[in-house]
DNA sequence: TGAAATGTTGGGGCG
DNA sequence: ACGCCCCAACATTTC
């Protein structure tokens, strides 16, 4: 083949690239490109941090291309027109692309590869996202798992070294063309219609930022399975945004857990067990593409969740993190800050919506996508759908979190609420994860007025956990399985 | 990748 | 010394 572009989408590095490795070892000259996909972009707000991400992440990219005598063409547009459009400017023979499995990526590259088609460019994509995907791993009748610990050990003993092994990019460098002249430079997140965000403040960008993270991870993985569930601690990883836009490589940090875990690191097993969780909703959603729109298990879709005004005030103070239960709050606003949450606050703050404040998890997981710098539909999904007991291999209904001592075991000094809660700061430990428990003076001492200066819980616990019981059960009962 | 309700046990206070 | 009660601590079951 003599010319070819490499499409690049949810995987903004040079290293270990898939498709691009595909695409220089067949042909003679190699372009690359990425479309800011005008279908994605019109209806977000203004401001949106992971446009941002991406942005920054592209500077980097082309740069790196440019290293290696190549370059990066950005567009702007619908990719269907756009992708095949740049193919026959440059006439390439193929376009090279990884996998995307979410339903609008699938449907896009459909209406790319007919577009190309038209004029006899052939589409070619590569699994690169997961290290294991679509029918890759079934159960020995050959059905798809639907539990997660099955899962992981046919998981375990299936990959081996080659299904991790970098794909080798560096050396077929000198096939990697230049930009036309007019094609040159990553337009301004201003030109984008954009307004800047505080991501810069959070997160360093491309894969430079995630070379970072990861070398600051390997110096404590091992002591993971002990730090992670504390938000104030430093005990994960924060790879999850650069694992969402690859700009680092799902079989790099595979291949460094895997070697760990090998040389008996316990943190490091634990950590490849959540690295196998994003493999695993990855093939649910492959599957069972339902559940973008509807429960896993389909019975649950008869849960009557609360409805009107009284819902939406309470998704709201949900929403803003004023529902008067500390460590929720806390939560709450350290996403809408930051686009970050910790995964142990993903779960007490998605049980507290579906199962204290009774609102539907679809509400919730929607909040969910927009906030999250990380967010990826399929683990974002299969997340909401555990914490709401409607999905694959998940928590039976009546577990239900308490807030309140969630918020003792996890952050019992209270170091994590203070920092996101900060009209709480000077309550104890004592007093601070159920502030409405604290008498007068307690609170009078630390500037605390309920109702005032902090919300009274929305909501009473106990009450609420008998409320979901019931709201839960009747569909137990009337539909069994 | 719970929590609450209920049951059991055993130590200590006390008459 | 003994029975009785209380209740914390732990275990089991129930949701």
């Amino acid at each position: 083949m003599e010319r070819a572009l490499v499409w690049f989408r949810r995987d903004l590095r040079v290293d270990d690239h898939a498709a691009l490795s595909h695409a220089l070892r067949g042909a003679r000259a190699v372009w690359c490109a990425f479309v800011f996909d005008r279908n994605i972009l019109e209806p977000l707000p203004r401001a949106d941090r992971r446009v941002e991400f991406i942005r920054e992440s592209l500077v980097a990219l082309d740069r790196a291309l440019a290293k290696l005598g190549g370059g990066l063409i950005v567009l702007h547009g619908d990719p269907a027109e756009a992708i095949p459009k740049l193919a026959r400017e440059l006439e390439v023979a193929a376009v090279f692309a990884n996998h995307d499995d979410d339903p609008y990526a699938l449907a896009r590259d459909a209406r790319v590869r007919a577009a190309l088609a038209e004029t006899g460019i052939d589409f070619r994509s590569r699994k690169d996202h997961v290290v294991l995907e679509r029918d890759e791993l079934l159960t020995s009748s050959g059905t798809p798992f639907r539990v997660f610990t099955p899962y992981k050990n046919a998981w375990l003993a299936r990959v081996a070294p080659a299904d991790v092994a970098p794909h080798a990019v560096a050396e077929h460098a000198p096939r990697l063309a230049p930009p036309p002249e007019n094609r040159r430079g990553v337009p301004t997140l201003a030109s984008l219609g954009f307004a800047p965000t505080n991501i810069l403040e959070h997160v360093v960008p491309g894969a430079e930022g995630a070379n970072r993270l990861f070398d600051d991870f390997l110096a404590r993985i091992d002591r993971y399975a002990d730090a992670r569930d504390y938000p104030a601690v430093k005990g994960p990883s924060y790879l999850s945004v650069h694992l969402r836009f690859g700009t680092v490589s799902i079989r790099a940090l595979a291949r460094a857990a895997m070697e760990r875990m090998q040389a008996g690191s316990n943190g490091a097993a634990v950590w490849l067990s959540e690295l196998i969780w994003r493999d695993f909703y990855h093939q649910i959603l492959h599957h069972y593409p339902h559940v973008v729109e509807r429960a896993f298990r389909r019975e649950y879709d008869a849960v009557q969740w609360e409805e009107g005004d009284a819902a939406e005030r309470l998704l709201a103070a949900w929403r803003d993190g004023r529902t008067g239960y500390p460590l929720v709050d806390a939560a709450m606003r350290q996403l809408a800050q930051t686009g970050y949450m910790h995964n142990r606050l993903r779960m007490v703050a998605a049980s507290f919506l579906a199962k204290d404040l009774g609102v539907d998890w679809r509400a919730g997981e929607r909040w969910f996508a927009l906030a999250l710098n990380d967010f990826d539909l399929a683990a974002n999904n299969g997340g909401w759908q555990w914490a709401a007991s409607t999905g694959t291999d998940a928590q039976p209904y009546f577990r239900i979190f308490n807030p309140v001592s969630q918020s003792e075991k996890f952050d019992p000094d209270g170091a994590f609420i203070r920092r996101y809660v900060p009209e709480l700061r000077e309550l104890s430990a004592n007093a601070i994860h159920a502030p409405w428990r604290a008498d007068r003076d307690t609170l009078a001492a630390a500037g605390v007025t309920l109702g005032a200066t902090y919300p009274e819980p929305v909501v009473d616990h106990a009450a609420a956990r008998k409320r979901t019981l019931e709201r839960y059960g009747r569909v137990a009962k009337n539909e069994p399985r």
